[in-house]
DNA sequence: AAGTTTGTTTAGAATTATTCTAAATCTTGA
DNA sequence: TCAAGATTTAGAATAATTCTAAACAAACTT
């Protein structure tokens, strides 16, 4: 993986925003700083109280916000592997999801590059996909 | 596709449901039946409202009672595609989703026979997968 | 068949997740 | 500097889901 300066990181947020008409704002840059800092696939909610930490002004309504304006810009997905709060990743890199059922982690997984060619209808035009794996993760395996 | 005669349905119900160490119940039966009687997809919410009509005292917590004993029992599939309510879906044949991001609509679409070859971990024990494919259908294609 | 256990349903309350609202603040460009 | 548009904020509102306790129902015991 490319590591990116601080500078570099904030260039990059900028373009990809304005790409979409959205400006880079601080709670922007802190939201995104929480993506990347533990890629653990946060809630929402989880961003909020870990962006409170070093913003603790800001509210739920614009972490929302930020975190829709950063999937729509590209710069992060939305990860809905079950019911319950929708998840964010900031791993653009074409990946798929193991979701375990036992301990709940949503683990990032390498995919076959064939995976494209599925089948769509004629007419209908792909602009992406989500592949998510559920079953029992290595640590849960042995456990049990 | 197989079709399947009103006495086999039941058969097939409480063979399923047993398996898990459930019952058929009549509410289960008529969850079901919503289910394949319209094939669309619908929430939680929808299934309640479809089956109120036919058993007009069920009662919202029965109706995500019963879609969790089918699924459990694998006689249908959770499908997340996006933020907001879980949808539900009886067909159990292997397939993935084509989520229209322009009227919302969820089609069923066949998948290559070679996907499950997904790269997992060392340990890790997939169980089954999900592929949402986002989009834009046909028809909205052509409105547009 | 009566009693017991276990599974299921029910209404409604409670909780969780998300969106909305209106006012305040900030940025940008004229 | 002023106006327009974008963004943030707190809190209210809505939507989605789960929980609770009581009532019912089916299956199991004796």
């Amino acid at each position: 993986m490319k590591a990116r300066s601080h500078q570099e990181d904030e260039q990059h947020l900028t373009e990809q925003l304005g790409a979409t008409g959205l400006r880079l704002t601080p709670q922007r840059q802190q939201v995104y700083d929480v993506l990347l800092h533990k890629r653990d696939h946060p809630t929402a909610e989880e961003v909020f109280i870990r962006a409170k930490k070093a913003m603790p002004e800001i509210s739920h309504a614009t972490v929302y916000n930020c975190l829709d304006a950063l999937v729509k810009s590209g710069l992060a997905r939305q990860v809905n592997v079950e019911r319950g709060a929708t998840r964010f990743c900031p791993n653009m890199v074409e990946h798929g999801h193991f979701h375990c059922s036992a301990c709940g982690t949503i683990y990032d997984v390498g995919l076959p590059h064939e995976l494209p060619c599925v089948a769509v209808p004629r007419g209908f035009k792909p602009e992406g996909y989500d592949v998510t794996i559920h079953g029992v993760c290595a640590d849960c395996g042995k456990k049990k």
